[in-house]
DNA sequence: ATCCAAACTTGATATGGATCAATATTCACT
DNA sequence: AGTGAATATTGATCCATATCAAGTTTGGAT
């Protein structure tokens, strides 16, 4: 539960230069990507600190004061509503390359509250830096833009799954998203670690955890997955991606 | 059905001041929210055009290029999931002020398609001019960044809707946030006309067309609303307020 | 003015997930 | 190692909303 830990540490200099944006193996998912080396130079400048977020601590709560996005750059962590008390919706689960943050921009202020659901480490940007940069790297400037996009297409996504897809082709969408983006990260594409929990999966998809749990269990009789816990390896991808897309086209 | 019409007439000069921004009854809610006078006349000279789409026409459809955003001057526009075929999800309703487009940022492609529910007018800008001019006009930009994140803000309200709310509660937070967005153009927030089908609003809010009007007969023998086709007014706010909030505290 | 298609309303019935409930497994803590 | 609290599984039942069906109203085209 402690939150003084190196990273923390004001002292930068070698410890700063090992984890730089220049060295580090997610600048073809993260903010540098498609800049030259000389601009990357540039955006690590602005990197303001690294910050460690235990398991089950809170990077920011809603309400704060948000002046920077955070980068992830290990571990996986989930936003959440702080609003639904009850069943907590989730906004969406982030994983290494990816920013967090980007709603508070226009109020100034966090509207979700982010918690990591594994050790994690992030990268500190504020948005004020990020402009001012932008405006002397047309590329970075743009770069931002397609993230912010990014996002929206992504909700997009959500909004289509759960506006009109079954509990059965929620669960296929989400596993097959979660499989191409271990695979981008360099991970197997078919077999990895669930970090969160049913009710979380659940919380994400408009599911009950109950009904996660059964299909995860009819997923295995019908042979398209192996799952024991949270440890899942999908057997057979094809078949979910027709599960995923099929009966919006009947 | 045709697409001459005056405002693709090259011709520009007196026309075109007419609808600057300068002197456009949105500048509070468009893009120039914020700007300088100065300032405002610079983004008047990157207004491209303005184009005009009738009633069922589509501004853009998904897979062209998207090089531009489409500011709303006039009328009111769908934007909708060329996926789906069956029951087209609809991502959202647009009206005067709003943007459009701001999915297509990232792969530089529309990823929805945009359709006019009523004679509708739009104010073009390139992406490009619009990074350009930010690039010198740091208010711009950062109004630039806030309509994105705040479209993000959005999404998230649709997927806390999609996600935990039940029918009744959805149609609520619907004519609620219409009201809402009436209200903030001048117009009254207890009284307006709907612009779209008792289907469209279902697709909107993940629910079939028979339920909506269900729910819209339901509101009006609890003296909810009156409702005579599309014409709305809402008799109780409070009491709408409270269902659209209420169970989820329960 | 008339006709037709689209939009809407309302009723009857079916069903996918929610909810309630009981049990099993795992993990964190002492 | 042992205990209690999370987490997960599975079954039984219920209900909100979908689906199917019929009829009504409206508005646009001729």
């Amino acid at each position: 539960m402690a939150t003084r830990i190196d990273s923390a540490n004001p002292v930068f200099s070698l410890e700063t230069l090992k984890v730089a944006c220049s060295t580090c193996g997610l600048r073809e998912l993260c903010l540098p990507l498609g800049l030259s080396a000389a601009e990357i130079k540039r955006v690590d400048a602005i990197v303001r600190r690294r910050r460690k977020v235990r398991k089950t601590e809170t990077l920011y709560h809603a309400g704060m004061t948000c002046r920077s996005l955070y980068a992830v750059r290990v571990g996986f962590l989930k936003t959440r509503d702080p609003e639904s008390s009850g069943s907590c919706r989730i906004f969406g689960f982030h994983m290494a390359g990816e920013l967090l943050g980007l709603d508070g921009i226009a109020g100034g202020v966090h509207t979700c509250e982010a918690i990591a659901l594994e050790d994690s480490e992030v990268c500190e940007v504020t948005f004020e830096d990020l402009e001012v940069l932008g405006r002397e790297l047309p590329a970075l400037q743009k770069r931002f833009h397609q993230i912010l996009s990014r996002e929206i297409q992504r909700d997009h996504q959500i909004m289509r799954v759960l506006g009109c897809k079954t509990a059965e082709q929620r669960l296929a969408v989400f596993l097959l998203d979660l499989s191409e983006r271990y695979e981008s990260r360099g991970y197997s594409p078919a077999s990895f670690h669930l970090r969160m929990s049913r009710e979380e999966i659940g919380s994400y998809l408009g599911l009950q955890l109950e009904t996660v749990s059964r299909l995860f269990s009819n997923f295995r009789k019908r042979g398209l997955i192996e799952v024991e816990r949270r440890h899942l390896i999908l057997t057979d991808r094809p078949a979910l991606q027709r599960i995923a897309n099929d009966s919006d086209l009947e």
